[in-house]
DNA sequence: CCATAACAATGGTTAAACCATTCTAAAGAA
DNA sequence: TTCTTTAGAATGGTTTAACCATTGTTATGG
């Protein structure tokens, strides 16, 4: 075999030749023969270690970019530089799933719903001193906004949100940290467009985040669990308001989602 | 504060004219203005279109056929087709978190039981009768198959794995179903591997569907939830001991996730 | 010593040609 | 007629060679 670098690849044959080549750059990655850091040769020498045209290689380093698998940088001292793998594609297929119609706002809502339900559950279970003392903070923060008032609305929801990313995390569930957190910065915008701020609700969603602090300083997994569910079902129920009036105006949007008792 | 990163904003990569040329076509699409199954012109007339190479229109497509929204198929009357959005990204993404090592399979596996618990809640509220009559069917052939024995042990998987397929189908929450799928289908790999098949298994296995459909069928969605998730954690346990046994064998695999409540 | 200009290495893009696959329609045989 | 075979055409897949644009490095000059 004639000489291939110091890696493994080996000359591309099948049909759809840039496919080849991406798997075999995504294995050398996954197997961790290319560690986070670490950096491809340049096209021009890469191309010929594959024995591939160069175009046919920036196709294969085009999907790999897409996965989340390569950065790729301009200039010298540029290049294909292998990235941390990350939740930013799941982010990404969930956002085009819901833009294109396929997921209601509803159907989100109700996932979300479900998800921190759990997280909080194994938060109270495993949170630390340290990692309830972080969500202390946040709370005192979400606190001095709400005293503000409807001016901080803003704010006051980064601080919510914040808090709930922090208590996926602290559910030590990998997953559940990642997919609450795509869920959260996809619904994240229909709250932004569709949720008025008045202070009702910002003293209300403030007395759900004491509550749901509480009960994981108090690790009452139960009690966490019941409190974050009601807190979604409010934002929930405040969409759905707001959907049923949309809907009301606009007669040719006949079709509505069944609504869920 | 949060970063900015929340919304959609992404990074404003100057040179890169496939990008736009992406963003333009997915626009259309999710906009509607190409409808699933429409066929985008030829090659070499997008490229007109657009006023840019050949080669700078493939590498768009190419991302665009791995964002899911087109399929590009060979030869005369070929072309890129407009496809429906599915699940399909979000499988592979999960994947590659799996086998980059940043899931773990244990964090799969309890996630994969909160949400088939909840799938099994909704599915108990909301299934009419003609779905239940499905799941009844279902449940006969996994019987059919118990009684066989071991030697029906994959399809007897196949069967079990349908029926929570169903049930997530059936709680009418397409993200449920969508994140369901995508679990089942990445955690069966491990049960495949690591899963020996025993007559004890499979009996208590059916048993728990059994239950399963039986609460469904009564509309009782507490016991429906209790028993999906005692049916997930049976599997986990599983999974741990044959872990457990494989991290003794190699002694420097110290540290264990601790086992919950 | 520092600012500036020239250079070099890299990814980004273009162009024209050819190959491989697949559908279609014409040609021919039954 | 009807079926089979074959030739053609349209499409995506690939190659080549050149040039452009960005960026880090180096040499230059004050």
């Amino acid at each position: 075999m004639p000489e291939i670098k110091s890696l493994g690849f080996q000359k591309a044959t099948k049909n759809r030749i840039f496919q080849d080549v991406v798997d075999q750059i995504q294995e050398a990655i996954l197997s961790n023969e290319l560690k986070p850091g670490d950096m491809l040769p340049a096209e021009r020498d890469l191309r010929e270690t594959f024995n591939v045209s160069r175009g046919t290689l920036r196709e294969a380093l085009r999907v790999l970019e897409h996965k989340g698998l390569i950065e790729i940088r301009l200039g010298t001292s540029g290049g294909a530089i292998v990235k941390n793998t990350g939740m930013e594609q799941l982010n990404e297929t969930l956002a085009l799933l819901i833009r294109s119609g396929e997921l209601s706002v509803i159907d989100v809502g109700e996932f979300r719903a479900g998800i921190e339900e759990k997280v909080a559950h194994l938060a109270a279970e495993r949170a630390d001193q340290n990692q309830i003392g972080r969500l202390e903070a946040l709370l005192q923060e979400a606190r001095r906004l709400t005293d503000i008032g409807v001016s901080a609305w803003d704010d006051f929801l980064d601080t919510d949100q914040e808090i709930h990313k922090k208590i996926a995390e602290f559910s030590g569930n990998t997953l559940y940290k990642f997919v609450n957190n795509v869920v959260q910065d996809n619904i994240r915008r229909y709250y932004d467009r569709f949720l008025d701020p008045t202070m009702e609700r910002m003293e209300q969603n403030y007395q759900d985040l004491a509550e749901l602090v509480d009960a994981v300083r108090n690790k009452d997994a139960r009690k966490a669990a019941r409190t974050a569910q009601q807190h979604v079902y409010a934002f929930n129920s405040w969409m759905r308001e707001k959907e049923a009036v949309r809907a009301g105006r606009s007669a040719k949007d006949a079709e509505q989602k069944t609504p869920k008792k």
